[in-house]
DNA sequence: GGTCGCCTGGTA
DNA sequence: TACCAGGCGACC
């Protein structure tokens, strides 16, 4: 479920249940999650109160009175339920943060992808993150200048959180629809126009899907992504899929165009 | 810069 | 049975 948008409403949702309020236990339930934090450093973590919970892209930060943090990133599948300690637990019950007023949050990942750290206090994170979508500091000529050392594909460098924090595959897809960009376009060739274009379609398509969700019952609102196939919503093309980076990218061949890299005669197959 | 592995499930 | 999955870090 984690994208920029999703994200933040877990985060909201996190907020309103834990600010203020002191933990009682936590627990890790997948080995995975056991391989990178130990008993102790949990057993620690009782007594502790949560002074403010914050989201820097897509992880969550778990900000303790004394300093430490709880960090937790959802990976793919990671999403927050909220029930009360003696409930029996979901299916796919990863971790559960239980705290003295008889709140439980239970962190659930079919995947068990998500991850689950302690960071000792004063201790920087290393997240390594770009600007925030919506920071006004992200300016199109900041954001031209970030992606001109880059001889990626736009595509592959959109999920690149240094470029971007939050930013993810479906949005990725969808923002390069939006702004006409062939995803396969080298991101250093890109101009300061197509950029603004853009970060402008960035910003509309998160809007757009703040607060929302965008499971498979739910994605009407999507205009490519997992629309292979499909007409497109703009032109008479059709929806295309290919691989970028491991990764699955919609788009439409016939109006994404700006960005389109030329190949020349000889390479196309040398017919005259 | 590209590919693979992590995990486990849903779906064609 | 095979393929695909909203992320990311390790590896060549």
């Amino acid at each position: 479920m984690p994208e920029l948008p999703e994200v933040e409403r877990a985060v909201r949702a996190l907020r309103a249940r834990i600010e203020g309020e002191v933990i009682d236990d936590v627990r890790l339930l997948h080995p995975a999650l056991k391989r990178r934090t130990g008993q102790a450093t949990l057993r620690k973590l009782r007594g502790a109160r949560v002074a403010r919970v914050e989201r820097r892209g897509k992880h969550q930060l778990i900000h303790l009175d004394d300093g430490r943090v709880v960090h937790i990133h959802f990976r793919m599948n990671g999403d927050w339920i909220f029930d009360g300690s003696s409930d029996p637990l979901p299916r796919f019950a990863r971790a559960t943060l239980a705290f003295a007023n008889g709140t439980r949050v239970v962190l659930e990942d079919s995947r068990a992808l998500s991850t689950v750290d302690v960071h000792a206090a004063e201790t920087p994170l290393g997240l390594d993150l770009g600007p925030e979508p919506h920071d006004p500091e992200l300016t199109p000529e900041r954001l031209r200048e970030t992606l001109s050392g880059r001889r990626v594909e736009i595509k592959v460098a959109l999920l690149d959180q240094r470029v971007i924090a939050g930013l993810g595959n479906i949005y990725a897809s969808e923002a390069l629809w939006r702004a006409k960009i062939d995803p396969r376009a080298i991101a250093a060739t890109l101009s300061l126009a197509t950029v603004r274009q853009l970060l402008l379609a960035i910003r509309a398509v998160i809007e757009r899907a703040t607060g929302g969700r965008y499971t498979h019952a739910e994605n009407a609102r999507l205009d490519v992504y997992d629309r292979e196939g499909q007409g497109c919503r703009r032109c008479d093309g059709t929806i295309a899929r290919i691989a970028q980076g491991g990764r699955s990218t919609y788009f439409c061949p016939r109006c994404q165009r700006t960005g389109r890299r030329r190949v020349s005669r000889a390479l196309r197959g040398g017919r005259s």
